[in-house]
DNA sequence: ATGGTGGAAGGTCCA
């Protein structure tokens, strides 16, 4: 089975590119955050037409969103309500084998590292508090956890470790926060699996930087997690960073995994 | 120190 993850940016205007990426691709499931688009305006007809007809979405005005597109039915889904807001964050489903799929956005965290005088970094430290607290509580099942984690826990997750050491999304209590969320689970980081942790691997590259890919200053933000009992069950990865080049395109793209279900 | 770009909106807010 193929599974993608992609940080789409609008699911509306990047349709061309999710039939192009799945053309491309062809993925059993492909899971989205950043759909930006109110469940009554989720586009299920032209989705179908690219060839999901299995559609699981929760999302609201402007911000936000995620959905899960499979070809295969999927158990009913899930959402779940994080740091008492219903900002659309997060969507379940169980795949035919019975294994669990979590899709998760997690909160950017605004520009500065400081939970004491930023609320939007506090929130996202708050709700990986939460994730390791309720992943913690729940039955035990195979799982497989993908999204959007806005966090690079390794130093070769962005381009430069030491210019980022300072900056959100790579500074050292989200990356311990993110490692407490793994241990807490026995996640075990599913491309890491295939790429050695001395290889740069980046999900995302700036809009406000114009130079891509010759500078190449990315960041690995969005992820692939399955809980110990699927790590031999993983096959391949895959960053599909070609698409970071077409017109148009979302900051991140598609992270691939290929896992025997 | 600032701004650089893009999406949703039709204000700015958020990334």
């Amino acid at each position: 089975m193929r599974i993608i993850t992609w940080n789409i940016n609008s699911l509306r205007i990047r349709l061309p590119h999710l039939q192009r990426i799945c053309g491309q691709l062809n993925p059993d499931v492909v899971c989205l955050q950043e759909t930006k688009v109110p469940n009554d305006s989720f586009p299920e007809r032209e989705i179908q037409q690219i060839g999901f007809p299995h559609l699981h979405f929760t999302g609201m005005k402007s911000y936000n969103g995620v959905a899960i597109l499979s070809k295969i039915p999927l158990s009913a889904s899930h959402t779940k309500n994080w740091c008492g807001k219903n900002d659309c964050r997060h969507i379940s489903a169980e795949l035919p084998s019975g294994t669990e799929l979590h899709n998760f956005y997690v909160p950017a965290g605004g520009d500065t590292p400081d939970p004491n005088t930023n609320e939007k970094f506090k929130h996202k430290l708050d709700f990986l508090g939460e994730m390791k607290e309720w992943f913690a509580t729940i039955e035990p099942a195979q799982r497989i956890l993908v999204g959007d984690l806005n966090i690079a826990p390794l130093e070769t997750d962005v381009w430069s470790h030491k210019q980022l050491l300072n900056v959100v999304s790579h500074t050292q209590v989200e990356v311990e926060t993110l490692d407490d969320v793994m241990q807490s689970h026995n996640w075990i980081d599913a491309v890491r699996k295939f790429v050695p942790k001395d290889e740069c691997l980046f999900s995302w590259w700036s809009y406000r930087n114009r130079a891509w890919p010759g500078s190449n200053r990315g960041r690995r933000l969005d992820h692939i997690w399955v809980t110990q009992d699927l790590a031999a069950n993983l096959k391949a990865t895959q960053i599909f960073m070609e698409a970071r080049g077409w017109q148009k395109p979302s900051d991140h793209v598609p992270v691939v995994i290929d896992i025997e279900e």
